[in-house]
DNA sequence: TTGAAAGCGGTACCAG
DNA sequence: CTGGTACCGCTTTCAA
């Protein structure tokens, strides 16, 4: 890039020097750079403006323009965690094509704490965003109401709310839940257990509810015990979980969980208890996050395409923003079943 | 968070309306809110602003604030690619300082591609941000040096350039080097090989430096064949090299490579000449990224703290910032070595 | 087609 | 300590 420093100290050059070196008013190099269409500019005059703005090395001041045009070609990002593995491919899709449209990103990552989270919504609000991309809401999250009453056009990434409307790019997570299901009752399976991510995320809620209800649509409706939702994400928490219902006398020939590092928690515990993945037990994971096809055994799991949902999420917002708010459609995708070695046969 | 939208449309209040509500000048409304060093303002007054300012749930106008004060408490911050699994840590580490210290985190992924670097690096600048932070820059980077010069204080977050002298919170990769080597002729190693990663940043062009010279110090210079260069940072890249190198007579006992997927690349590589690892040949990784503890055979690999290196990039450019520029500093980290299962004692 | 001038929402300098 | 006011850099309406 030749940034065209043309001045040596930081003074940076605005449109007025721009005008003044094309020798035209500052209104004129205005038009002439910005491309208005109600007001044509001579190509000649545009020409010669151009090549001076290009000279000084004059870039517009996005914050003067904003403040006058009442639009801030600026999206915010909220994340709950960036050290989550879905979160990347998510802020980066998002990413993408708000840069292609010309919008900047401005991303918080609030820590999964509810104080930041406001303390960041604050921050972004005072730059006048365009719009906003929540990755972080609980299923009750008060703020997505208020704000999007509040003028903001906001889209949910990846998670959605209950009872508010809001536009939201997510995954259809019964497909996810059901091809696992399906994939474990074709090996022979029909106790299956479900280890639970917790359910203040729509995505938690919508898996719980997916398993419980397609197990009985398939004749295996689980007893109880067999459908929990651990406290957290952790292996840690899969694992304790796991150990007690392996103690139990019924106990499943096959587990899915609510995301991959659960089913690592899965694999410890029935090592732990003296039996083997997939030979005793299959384990289903949920994600498929980065390596989980090196570990042993490969996991299978349900893919989602995070990266397209943050293209879809930013698109929404785009789309609402272009359209005046008038689009408040959502869009689901579909993950698929990526089946390796942590199922096999059910034992007759 | 109480947005305290008291109005009905998106009319967002603006100071005029505080200073009205409260009964004072626009003037004082501001010092109120801003809390002017130079002119107090009557703590009763101020009260009553604030008051104001909370029952309409005003939310001052950074963009107006900029333009006049012509301070944007915004930092730019490249990214070459979100999906390469140490640049999570570093963003995160770095908004959080920066959130912390008041400033709105600008977040771009370049997607390693120079237009895009060229394009995003545009907008940042438009915004007129107070700093930047570079994760994108190739040794030879001509844009930081221009950057800086610009007047806009730069500071590069895990890589630096060779020539021009700009801030950076890097890691001492000599150190991890060492260690790694440490460890394996700890383990009777004498025929080390590094598969390393490609030389246009400074972290691989540090790495390779360090390996020959240690090598060298240690009384083992390596053969030159055992000291590879690979196009890319894939799996793929190191399993080729690395297969030539076990088909020639002299080769290693162990390798060390440059990145944790061209560690799995060297076990492929290991396997398909009928080899085992550790047993056979040693393998060191780097950047211990998530899940490399849970592969076949766990992976010894140097943790680098990324996360620290993303707090310490942004800590440095907000020193800069505030000590109006005249700090330039730059922060080294010390990665260390975590021992697992793909090394062991060479064989007799 | 171009010039003149009025602000956008704040801040900061000046006077009182 | 508070009121008045110029102005940041740009867009846009109104005239010419």
């Amino acid at each position: 890039m030749s940034t065209g420093m043309a001045d040596p100290a930081g003074a940076k050059p605005t449109l007025r020097d721009v005008a003044r070196a094309a020798g035209v008013h500052l209104a004129t190099a205005s038009r002439a750079l910005s491309g208005s269409k109600t007001r044509p500019v001579n190509p000649q005059t545009a020409a010669l403006v151009r090549r001076a703005a290009a000279d000084l090395g004059y870039v517009p001041d996005q914050v003067a323009r904003s403040l006058r045009t009442h639009r801030t070609p600026a999206i915010g990002v909220l994340i709950p965690d960036m050290s989550n593995p879905v979160m990347p491919p998510l802020v980066r899709g998002a990413e993408q094509v708000l840069a292609q449209h010309g919008f900047t990103t401005l991303f918080a990552d609030t820590d999964n704490d509810p104080a930041a989270e406001t303390q960041r919504l604050r921050m972004l609000l005072s730059w006048r965003v365009a719009g906003l991309i929540l990755a972080t809401a609980r299923r009750d999250q008060p703020l997505a109401a208020e704000l999007t009453q509040s003028g903001v056009p906001v889209v949910m990434m990846s998670r959605k709310l209950d009872a508010t409307p809001v536009p939201s790019a997510t995954v259809d997570e019964s497909v996810g839940i059901a091809e696992a299901i399906d994939h474990l009752t074709g090996l022979g399976h029909r106790r299956i257990a479900y280890l639970g991510v917790p359910l203040w995320t729509s995505a938690g809620h919508e898996r719980h509810v997916a398993f419980t209800d397609l197990m009985r649509g398939r004749g295996l409706p689980p007893p109880p015990h067999h459908v929990v939702v651990c406290d957290g994400y952790s292996e840690r928490d899969a694992e304790v979980a796991l150990r007690a219902l392996l103690a139990a006398p019924d106990r499943p020939t096959a587990v899915l969980t609510g995301n991959d590092m659960m089913a690592l928690g899965c694999y410890a515990a029935i090592r732990a208890a003296g039996l083997r993945c997939p030979e005793d037990i299959s384990v289903v994971g949920y994600n498929d996050m980065p390596l989980t096809d090196r570990v042993e055994p490969p996991l299978t799991t349900v893919r989602v395409p995070y990266y397209d949902v943050g293209r879809q999420a930013a698109g929404l917002l785009v789309d609402a923003i272009l359209d005046g708010g008038s689009a408040n459609r959502s869009i689901r995708l579909t993950p698929s079943l990526v089946v390796r070695n942590s199922t096999a046969p059910a034992r007759p």
